[in-house]
DNA sequence: GTGCGTATGAAACAGTTGTTTGAATCTTCT
DNA sequence: AGAAGATTCAAACAACTGTTTCATACGCAC
């Protein structure tokens, strides 16, 4: 009854974060990532967590806003640890290169719990109303980021243009096979070798990618295809 | 009890074909598509399909049988509409163009019911056990069709040299990025202009992919680039 | 028509799930 | 110590879901 009235205690009390609340998260977040929203079930996650199952409700009002909080804790953890902003100064290869790496790093979620790339995976095969969310605070500045490198690299002024957004989507498809294709390729057998980091791979994808910008610009562009930003050499 | 000793009735009726089966392989089809295995109820899908709740277990043993044969039916139908092979005698650069097409048009499931693609996705995101047929029986197949031509222009005898496996990776994932990524990319406002068609996109696809393949094979190499089938002009 | 195997129908079953409840315990301030 | 509030706990609740049951209608050879 009391519980009704206040509005889900402290949403962010600050001593209280290595107790209940935080152990919910993390177990939310991994569970939520390897079974989905729906076939996750708070009890396994209450299980894992350790806690009661009562705790779910009291400290986030429902499942789904447990579900919510382990979204944003995942975002912010990818932001901190992979930021898509190159060096001020960088050119625009560099940019797009430290793009990929970046985004590499958070879809393979190297050196970090590797659930927050999964996490967000599904929400965007099986969205639900958290999305928006997800895309205001994360993907859209990210997407903002790569737009302007692309665009610098293709000699167009803005970043709304149709080549630009195209070769943007391709970007990001190539770096994303790896997060949800990966039951995939390991069943095909062209996985990734054992060894292979996501350096690696994100160095092949920005060669492609640059390769493939570099050509298309060539035949179509107006502008000199060297235009933005060329002094930069091939990193390692 | 006589059910049970029986093998699910004549797992292909011939006639019947136009009957329950039929309608609730299709009505599941749709529902599993946008809603998932496990959101999906039974109850749902007979409701859209018109039969009686014990249909689903009566013709197809359990959900998960249901879910199986609209896999299959979608299957054979993405394998009929939308061959990835290019007619015999087809030079590389033709072949990877008509593959890019082909697999655009499933993913965006011109012409036909959309929920085709839209299930596979499902199943590469959240594999079920049926992933291993679905990988059998189309993905393969169809990765073979992909990897002998980027072999070709890369100038590469063996499909399964990492260079090869990499670029086909990028090439597909370009393509996926149009059906998981979809929701997503109408939030950010850079989803395709109203209008555009999966043939549209697949042209930009291959030739981004033609670029980046001639680039990269001419930096790597040691052979030839124009190596095999370049007597092919370019198409449209 | 009669019998027999097949298909459909309405209702009930059994298990799981998210959520609630009210008492017990812990924390904190005076 | 003692009161007040916050948190945890075991148990129960209510709704939903996949599946089963058994009775009924249908199709068809004889």
């Amino acid at each position: 009854m009391v519980r009704a009235l206040r509005a889900i205690p402290t949403a962010d009390a600050p001593g209280d974060e290595a107790g209940t609340r935080l152990r919910l998260v993390e177990a939310a977040g991994e569970v939520f990532a390897d079974q989905g929203f729906r076939d996750a079930t708070v009890r396994d996650i209450c299980a894992a967590a350790g806690v009661n199952l009562a705790a779910v409700n009291y400290h986030f009002g429902d499942k789904r806003g447990l579900y919510l909080a382990s979204l944003r804790y995942s975002m912010a953890a990818a932001r901190d640890l992979h930021p898509v902003e190159a060096p001020a100064g960088s050119d625009a290869r560099e940019r797009l290169r430290h793009f990929v790496h970046a985004l590499m790093r958070r879809m393979l979620g190297e050196g970090r719990p590797a659930w927050h790339a999964k996490l967000m995976a599904r929400e965007m095969v099986d969205p639900t109303d958290a999305l928006d969310t997800v895309v205001d605070e994360m993907i859209r500045p990210a997407f903002g980021v790569l737009a302007r490198a692309v665009a610098d690299l293709l000699g167009e002024r803005s970043t709304r243009s149709e080549r630009v957004k195209l070769a943007c989507h391709g970007v990001i498809g190539q770096c994303m096979v790896y997060r949800h294709c990966m039951p995939v390729l390991r069943l095909l057998g062209t996985q990734p070798a054992a060894g292979t980091t996501a350096s690696d791979l994100a160095d092949h994808i920005a060669a492609f990618s640059l390769a493939a910008i570099d050509g298309t610009a060539r035949r179509g562009a107006t502008t000199p295809r060297v235009g933005a930003g060329s002094h930069g050499g091939r990193r390692r």
